[in-house]
RNA sequence: GACCCGUUGGUCAAGUGGUCAAGACGCCACCCUCUCACGGUGGACUCAGGGGUUCGACUCCCCUACGGGUUACCA
């Protein structure tokens, strides 16, 4: 009896508690009509507009979502290839999608200068912004063109009782903050502070007709003592406290926030990989909450790290106002051939890449297989001294005709002055030309330990000057070596030139300087010198030296026969001459 | 402040309870050599600190320190 009785009662409050629960979904979805009147798509539809992509089992699908300030940085580099090597390796899709949600922060140009810079670098994007228009059926690929869908979902949420309007001002917010601060809260908008949280309906639409402007804020129902686990591809498993924050799904203007646009978007554009920045860790639980309020799958999140640099003694993160060399343009402007930098990124992306180049150094990039897992979690310092090793062997690969195209496509943006030099004054001249720089690029370069001195295009146009009359400057030379007099200068030289027959092999060429440092008292070889530094006065390396100071200015160069016989018996000689007192 | 993430040589890092703790860049020395570059050989330089757990800890747990990130109607 007495159970009977308990039962009807649960009952009862049972019922009631439904009752609430109708008398509820009835007031939601008046605000929902209230607040979205023009929006008349219903969720299904967009699901159905967007169907799962048709694509082979394990396929990946990535994007790249820039703001378009028009600054494209090494850091959006580094993520662009991770997204790209996974998406292709894996017979995916790899899209463009431009977050334009900020209105203060959009630069004209932006976009295209986006999509030109990553081309540059030899990142190419399936769909999305394209230079010729959008590209997919997943669009449009600009947030700022996907109001009405935002707005569909922001009506959804309102429904289901998950989202509502709040009419802060900026002053109440500040004030709620500095209330907060006094009190050793953590700030923001949350639980009882969110004072429009349980603004009734008659309220809400009172403000409304007062023409009150609002945002939509998320009904978080999350509590922050309670951690839940994530796994991210790139750092494991990962422990987040629930989010309890009503973040704005939907600013003032009607334009989501990130946070709603990338859960809506990446929902809709069937996006399996989400490869974004250390700095969206924090906010993961406002992603997962609004994945799970929408009732959607979640993409696997790979965050990465940020690129650091050495400040003197301190190690910190690259800076766009204080670090040139974060700039994809700094790259450009020395010259730095893209795939160079391709490959150095490559190797700071994944820690088992260089070990793989190593084995295999003639295969192509696609052919290694890039993982998440051997992606790296903690600082990465950006180092030039290891781009530049990585881009002397990346290099010495390139064919010199290849080169010459590249270093010529160079100067002609960067150095217009170099480029006439080189090619442009005389246009019959052209090929002769082109011919020319490419026998000084191939100098020392084959065979089995070819040369590896060109890094950047700058830095080997400033290599190579002494093969150009005009940037041959003798009078800037490098000193004579010490232990040669001045007088020797002269003769050495003389008999240089007295005994030089250009058609002369390279053994019968420096037979000729043995013979000449003997006859001057310099060792025919530096061993005998070496044993016997007393006889001498130097070795045929220093008359070498002599030899190359007067020909090119330096004490540091390739192969002299070979660059004489690339100068030509000409400009040898008259080089030779010129520099005899 | 709170919350997250991280910490192996100067730098990038391999490593998941037993290794003489890989490899690469840079540095130094030597060799090759007409200089330089290349190449070769060798070297110096490492598990942030302290507690546990364990026969045994770079590896697991806790604390501290340090670095980074977030804490917006920016992304």
């Amino acid at each position: 009896m007495v159970t009977l009785t308990t039962d009807y009662t649960l009952v009862y409050f049972t019922n009631k508690l439904k009752l609430m629960e109708v008398n509820n979904q009835m007031k939601t979805n008046e605000l929902a009509e209230l607040l979205f009147p023009h929006i008349t798509k219903s969720p299904a539809e967009y699901e159905s507009l967007f169907p799962k992509r048709d694509l082979p089992e394990g396929a990946k699908v990535t994007r790249l979502g820039p703001s378009p300030t028009g600054f494209i940085h090494l850091g959006n580099l580094y993520g662009a290839f991770a997204d790209e090597r996974l998406a292709h390796q894996s017979g995916g899709t790899f899209f463009l999608r431009i977050e334009d949600t900020d209105d203060k922060r959009e630069v004209e140009g932006a976009v295209d200068a986006i999509i030109e810079s990553l081309a540059y670098f030899g990142v190419n994007f399936d769909e999305g912004a394209m230079a010729e228009g959008q590209l997919g059926s997943y669009g449009p690929y600009y947030q700022s063109e996907r109001g009405q869908l935002y707005q569909c979902f922001a009506k959804e949420l309102i429904k289901k009782g998950q989202a509502y309007p709040c009419f802060l001002k900026e002053e109440e917010i500040s004030k709620i903050r500095q209330k907060q601060e006094a009190e050793k809260q953590n700030p923001g908008i949350y639980g009882t502070w969110a004072a429009h949280r349980n603004l009734t309906f008659e309220e809400i639409a009172e403000r409304i007709k007062a023409g009150e402007e609002f945002v939509i804020r998320f009904k978080s129902h999350g509590d922050p003592s309670k951690h839940f686990q994530i796994e991210d591809a790139i750092r494991g498993t990962l422990s987040m406290p629930e989010n309890e924050m009503d973040v704005v799904l939907l600013k003032k203007t009607g334009i989501p926030t990130y946070h709603f646009a990338h859960v809506i978007d990446d929902h809709f554009m069937r996006t399996t990989h989400v490869i974004r920045g250390e700095e969206w860790l924090s906010s993961l639980p406002i992603h997962v909450a609004l994945f799970q309020a929408l009732n959607w799958d979640m993409p696997i999140y790979c965050h990465t790290t940020v690129l650091m640099k050495m400040d003197g003694e301190i190690k910190r993160k690259l800076s766009k106002r204080k670090d040139p060399e974060l700039s994809l343009d700094y790259y450009r402007g020395l010259g730095y051939h893209p795939a160079a930098v391709r490959e150095y990124l490559l190797t700071i992306l994944n820690s088992n890449f260089e070990e793989w180049r190593i084995e295999n150094p003639l295969s192509s990039i696609e052919d290694f297989n890039f993982t998440t897992e051997k992606m790296g979690s903690s600082g990465t310092l950006f180092d030039l001294d290891k781009l530049n090793d990585v881009s002397k062997d990346v290099l010495v690969k390139i064919p010199a005709p290849e080169l010459a195209q590249f270093l010529i496509g160079w100067a002609k943006s960067h150095n217009l002055e170099l480029w006439k030099r080189l090619l442009g004054e005389v246009p019959s001249e052209e090929s002769k030309r082109l011919a020319y720089l490419e026998k000084i690029l191939d100098l020392g370069r084959n065979g089995n330990k070819p040369r590896k001195d060109l890094i950047f295009a700058q830095q080997i146009f400033a290599f190579i000057s002494y093969f150009y009359d005009d940037s041959f400057d003798p009078t800037a030379s490098d000193n004579y070596p010490e232990n040669v007099p001045a007088e020797d200068v002269s003769k050495l030289l003389s008999g240089y030139l007295a005994s030089y027959d250009h058609k002369d092999d390279q053994s019968a060429w420096f037979d000729k300087i043995r013979l000449l440092s003997i006859d001057n008292g310099y060792a025919a070889k530096p061993k005998d010198f070496k044993k016997n530094p007393d006889l001498y006065k130097g070795h045929v390396g220093d008359v070498s030296t002599v030899i190359r100071i007067a020909l090119m200015g330096n004490t540091q160069s390739p192969d002299l026969w070979e660059i004489q016989q690339i100068l030509g018996e000409e400009r040898t000689k008259s080089r030779i001459a010129k520099a005899i007192k």
